[in-house]
DNA sequence: TGTACATCAGTGAACGCGCGTTCACTGATGTAC
DNA sequence: TGTACATCAGTGAACGCGCGTTCACTGATGTAC
């Protein structure tokens, strides 16, 4: 009797065995897109592996099929999220002209809403400290990545090619510092500081 | 024979027993100063309660004499550390004329020395983003250090209370935002970023 | 000032917990014939 | 195209480890008389 009855629960238990090559490759997006959304949103020590996993629909233990380690996941997520957040810059780029492409992604950065989802949002704000913190290989995705986006920035300055990099590279540094601040500050401290980031304010 | 031994190792290891109020102060002063110095070195959740007991001198069990939780510890070091980095700029303002501390203490602030050395830098570099994650209570110890930073920072600027408060938080935003990416990328990105936010450079 | 006793700073073993990683296993996929 | 078999994506239990916190204990400190 009992024997049937662990029978009947192994049947309806329905484990998943091995897929096909094109649902490994979508499972292995979804692991690195669930990743990416995550380590923004918590930092990377408090996301785990086991936690992506089940965010990208399977269990901890086939983790080891996609990546040699949490590290290898770690740099492949913070890839994905510069991929993001310049293509953000290089769409307002399409749509709008350099100056005002630059301004509203400005706007955007400091936004309320930019500052309360850091899951979607850009990775030197989100993740800049923790990587400060990782071994050799984290930093030298994340300079590439801050690199690529200081390029993109560029386009929307004005000057020679050094002094519209250099803008850029003030711009970001000034809008993560921003957002970093508010996000870490009561609300009237955050908004002050972002209010006062904002090109538009008296004293700009 | 064995027994011998034992009682002579249980004389040898010499345990230290309660100690007096004055002595208990300073014990108190210990874990604070090194818990200032290891989170800013490692980050909140790389620093344990024993590691830090142990730089201090003493064991992990004797740590909730003094703090009823990790997070009473961590507010603690973040206020210490806020403290350390205003001392400094005060420090400067009584040395220098106004505009000339505030070139100064930028410079230090952008230094290949702040870089390297987070466990005696700024919190809002070190510990920005690992607060944002964090609940209610060090948000709010956060936004306060931030705001007295800021109005310390504001002496040195021009104009109005409120546009030289607003270019304090703008500055303090790109300073902080420049060290963080600094500490985050590899040697290349991080020199390039800190030399575009020095006030000498070309295009500033 | 001296004595008897309660207090409590600090010790070190122990706790439950979540983590990254490993492993034996399953059975559909992919391949060689 | 059909068959037999090796491969391997995914499962879920298990591992060792470090963490924050608790606890029984020790004996010098602090206090009441």
């Amino acid at each position: 009797m009992i024997s049937a009855i662990y029978i009947k629960l192994d049947e309806g238990a329905c484990k998943k065995m091995r897929v096909s090559k094109a649902e490994m490759e979508k499972s292995h997006e979804r692991i690195v897109a669930n990743a990416a959304r995550l380590v923004r949103k918590r930092g990377i020590e408090r996301t785990s592996v086991a936690d992506v996993m089940h965010e990208a629909g399977l269990t901890h233990g086939g983790f080891y099929r996609h990546f040699k380690t949490k590290d290898e996941l770690v740099r492949a997520a913070m890839e994905s999220a510069f991929e993001e957040v310049i293509g953000v810059i290089e769409t307002r780029f399409e749509r709008d002209e350099p100056e005002a492409a630059i301004l509203g992604f400005e706007e955007h950065y400091l936004s309320k809403g930019h500052v309360q989802h850091p899951e979607m949002g850009c990775p030197v704000a989100a993740l800049g400290a923790d990587v400060g913190r990782e071994p050799g290989g984290a930093k030298k995705a994340f300079g590439e990545g801050v690199k690529r986006l200081i390029d993109a920035l560029a386009k929307g300055m004005r000057g020679t090619k050094q002094e519209r990099r250099q803008q850029a590279a003030r711009e970001l540094a000034m809008l993560a510092g921003a957002v970093i601040i508010a996000r870490a500050s009561d609300g009237e401290t955050a908004n002050a500081v972002l209010a006062a980031c904002r090109r538009g304010n008296p004293s700009a």
